[in-house]
DNA sequence: TATTTTTTTGACCAAATGGACAATTATTTA
DNA sequence: TAAATAATTGTCCATTTGGTCAAAAAAATA
């Protein structure tokens, strides 16, 4: 029995990990963890089951080297709120970047969005260390920035949650708001979305 | 062998049916349909599984029955905003009655959300259907208080989109809310978040 | 109370699924 | 090119799970 303890790996293993990921992620955020199945990944990846086994020890452990590679990723843009731009532009920045993930990282969305609405039994630690640090941060930016009188006062915690719920709407319930727009507007959908969003946050943040 | 045929239903089957409504809501909400097992089921109920499957034909059926009567529900307040109140007032009050319904109906949120992010398999008719009528004919509604100028002008879909998302989140999201909030603030986060929602609403729709 | 109907349950089954493993094949390396 | 190592697969197994069914228990009805 051949078990992967080397520190090196080698071409396959990044290719064949790589690909396993790939086509995990896709079956994860299509039919969540437990919905999803060890042979569905498999076919999605042209792989058999055992080879993938040979990879990842487990089903559980493929998802969370999915799950974990896709979290830094998520929380990276927030920190990109710079200090030093002009403070309107930089929420509007931030607004942006979200709703572009939104549209070309929908799988990575949905799957986040599957994990926290069933209690985040993996990413709890994630959640309440390194991200609550970065929106701490944030937070007092944004406090500084209402005392400064940039922008309009306002909650930063909820104004942070508004500006998540909103980009990810357009992932995550994507079937509903396709199935609600006509076709004229469907294929607008994100021009739509941002003309909405940079408005609305805005007239909301802007200070007289 | 008793099958279930007859019109009326007895006083049990009313109590059962509705003991089991229940508990799937729990179980469904929280893993989801393919993470539920009718083992879950029935102990959250406290009957056996062959009790359970003489009330019911399938998992499915119950799955579509608790999802079918939480979904009329869910439209509902939508319906209520009135062509005949101040256009302001009556947005705000709608976006009130989401909030409440984020704090006291999490589950049916989180199963709604659950179906679809997972492509709303069995939901799809009824978004494109009854759920679609509504929206438009609030689109007109709002679209007519914007020509009128009584609110300021906005794309009225991505508005009703927005109430839907920033509310909802406090119910999908609820476990990533508290953990990025202090104890004090986790004590008072709906009161927060009334607060929030209702000066963003109205800053983002009031006329000059 | 006797009879009929409804309700409940223990035991069981078949399919699906995560995973183990030995044997085979392909690739590296010496 | 031979030996060693890595990669792949067919086969198998145990557990979980949705669902069946006949028999027993409880409730309703006559």
């Amino acid at each position: 029995m051949t078990k992967i303890v080397q520190i090196k790996q080698t071409r396959i293993q990044r290719e064949k990990r790589l690909l396993i990921q790939k086509a995990a992620l896709q079956v994860f955020s299509e039919f969540g963890l437990r919905g999803a199945t060890l042979d569905k990944i498999a076919k999605a990846c042209g792989l058999t089951k055992p080879n993938i086994l040979y990879y990842y020890s487990s089903k559980d452990e493929i998802y969370a080297e999915v799950l974990q590679s896709l979290l830094e990723e998520w929380i990276r843009p927030l920190k990109d709120i710079s200090e030093n731009g002009d403070p309107l532009t930089e929420i509007l920045k931030y607004v942006q970047k979200k709703l572009i993930m939104s549209k070309t990282k929908k799988q990575e969305s949905k799957l986040f969005a599957t994990e926290i609405l069933h209690g985040a039994p993996l990413t709890q630690n994630i959640l309440a260390g390194s991200l609550k640090e970065t929106v701490d941060d944030k937070v007092k930016l944004l406090n500084k920035w209402i005392s400064e009188e940039k922008i309009a006062p306002v909650d930063p915690y909820h104004l942070i949650f508004s500006i998540w719920s909103m980009t990810q709407h357009y992932a995550d319930f994507d079937v509903q708001v396709y199935s609600l727009l006509n076709t004229k507007k469907r294929s607008r959908i994100f021009q739509d979305a941002e003309d909405f969003l940079l408005t609305f946050f805005t007239r909301c943040l802007k200070q007289d």
